[in-house]
RNA sequence: GGCCCGUUCGUCUAGGGGUUAGGACGCCAGGUUUUCAUCCUGGUAGCAGGGGUUCGAUUCCCCUACGGGCUGCCA
């Protein structure tokens, strides 16, 4: 198995958006196959007809592009093994139980649903806490064990719905090795005969992903830790197809907890916490709720890439800032951890700047271009986004926070300016509006010590005069360096809001 | 309840029989910016508990506690 090429799958079930668990799964998977030169296939599981959500398969489609992980094989640009959705393989699968039923490693079993219910009643109200259908329980059930050739043959023929449960032999252990975990073990007296076919004609997640790993040349199996105990199930169904020479190796990933109380981070928990767990956004057509995205919220694909590789692995150095490319370079299964890992938004959000930072005005102005005003040339937007890059936690602050260097302020902040502004300097401020607005400075620098200078002969102190000017710019406190900001804006325009502002900031004092 | 997996600062983690237990996020303080942010410096805080093994355990073993997963004709 090891001496064949890599190949590993991402296979997600298109019951609604991919969940931020299962991009972490899809990213180990593709930087595990990148760095091993193999392939990426992404495998649509869409075998319970009863959950299947209109638009997920889309999602999943749409999401692994926006993050840059696009697989080698799928639905979209089929390789040689699919079909790629699991329901157009029904054939497949149907052909497969029909031989574990000839070997006898699996059975028909024509119990209802309510036969089931009331099985799970005798057994609990006699002391079996978790009833299972089991070697000694499915004695006790209507199958082609326990009813005649003829019998069986009957119920068969008459339409008689049924389900095909797996054999599972008793008084055996199944041993496996996870390359995360190391060696697990499992007694097959725990495990229960699991359903491999389901009445409607279609395979659980056992059987369909035993056959397609198989067919599909999978090599390593990567996946969430919520997998590791039906691994059994998996390495016996190997077993009884004589395929143990090609059993994948296994890898069960930790898996993504809460950001504070119990569990595993669920759906709800955005909404809940006030943070996006979906990659995009997402509208269920059944709840008729809007569930964020980490697009939507501002996001760049690259800090979530790097933010959700971090949970669970990291490179045996200090070193946190890695792009696709790099985490392809240093990525290493040894290096995954055992343990789940609480998802952490204020570290995602810093990820998020980092990459904002590092990011050209250019590629932030391409992300953000319908968001700008249309008057505005690109050079000059450019020239604001370079402004305010590090003040940046999310792409929607680059022209939330800038609006004031698109359009004069329409309020000022009364009370710093109330405090900072004293009536003494009037001439003083009306005498800098006309030396900016004859300036022409080729540079921000020069403006400023064109000012400065005036500030320091005059004697005035630049805390009284720099921050009333910003105040009289910008109409706040904030913001980027005031001689960048008035000399983006111009001689006259700086000149205009100074006066504007002076008379404002006159008004409120003689008002007291 | 049963089975399986896990447990280093609040969070993500490095480390691993002898270390001042390292880094990052967050938070706090200082510096730069006479603003804010960035950036820089410093600080805060951790080996779940109990038994072993050992000259010596955070590191190895066992137990307990706690956390997580599974226990569906869901994946």
């Amino acid at each position: 198995m090891s001496d064949q090429k890599v190949r590993v799958r991402f296979a997600p079930s298109p019951t609604g958006p991919l969940h931020i668990g299962g991009v972490r799964t899809a990213l180990y998977n593709y930087l595990f196959a990148r760095q091993a030169g193999g392939d990426f296939l992404l495998r649509i599981e869409d075998t319970d007809q009863t959950r299947y959500v209109e638009g997920a398969e889309e999602y999943i489609l749409e999401s692994l592009k926006w993050l840059g992980l696009e697989p080698d094989e799928s639905i979209q640009n089929p390789g040689a093994v699919g079909p790629y959705r699991q329901s157009e393989r029904r054939g497949i699968y149907q052909q497969h139980v029909e031989e574990l039923i000839r070997t006898g490693k699996a059975y028909y079993a024509f119990d209802t649903a309510e036969e089931l219910e009331a099985m799970r009643e005798r057994e609990t109200a006699a002391g079996h806490h978790s009833p299972k259908y089991d070697a000694r329980v499915r004695m006790t059930m209507r199958n082609s064990i326990t009813l005649s050739k003829a019998d069986t043959d009957q119920l068969l023929s008459s339409g008689h719905p049924y389900t095909v449960r797996m054999r599972i032999p008793t008084g055996e252990v199944v041993t496996f090795s996870d390359e995360i975990r190391g060696t697990v073990q499992f007694s097959t007296d725990e495990l229960d005969d699991k359903v491999l076919l389901k009445a409607d004609g279609l395979p659980t997640y056992h059987l369909a992903n035993v056959v397609d790993d198989k067919l599909m040349k999978i090599t390593h199996v990567i996946r969430g830790e919520e997998w590791l105990s039906s691994t059994a199930h998996h390495v016996l169904l190997y077993q009884s197809f004589g395929w143990e020479a090609e059993m994948p190796v296994f890898a069960h990933l930790p898996l993504i907890l809460k950001p504070s109380g119990k569990g595993k981070l669920s759906k709800r928990d955005g909404a809940k916490f006030g943070f996006p767990v979906f990659p995009l956004e997402w509208k269920d057509p059944k709840e008729d709720e809007i569930y964020g995205g980490f697009r939507e919220m501002g996001f760049l694909p690259e800090a979530v890439l790097n933010f959700l590789a971090f949970m669970g692995w990291n490179p045996g150095t200090d070193e946190e800032i890695f792009n696709l490319a790099s985490l392809c370079k240093a990525f290493s299964m040894s290096q995954i951890n055992k343990s789940g890992a609480r998802f952490d938004f204020d570290k995602a959000t810093w990820y998020n700047q980092q990459y904002i930072i590092q990011a050209t005005a250019e590629e932030l102005h391409a992300l953000t271009v319908s968001a700008w005003p249309e008057k505005a040339t690109k050079e000059y937007i450019q020239s604001v986004i370079r402004m305010f890059q590090p003040r940046a936690e999310r792409l929607a602050d680059l022209y939330e926070k800038s609006t004031y260097l698109f359009s004069a302020p329409a309020t000022y902040v009364d009370k710093p300016l109330k405090k900072k502004y004293k009536v003494q300097n009037h001439e003083a401020f009306a005498q800098i509006a006309t030396m900016v607005g004859k300036s022409d400075s080729s540079t921000a620098v020069e403006l400023a010590d064109l000012v400065k200078g005036y500030i320091t002969t005059q004697e005035l102190g630049f805390g009284a005069i720099l921050p009333v000017l910003r105040i009289f710019i910008t109409g706040g406190m904030e913001g980027p360096d005031l001689f960048d900001m008035m000399h983006l804006l111009g001689a006259s325009e700086s000149e205009l809001r100074i006066r504007n502002g002076l008379q404002y900031a006159h008004q409120l004092k003689s008002g007291e």
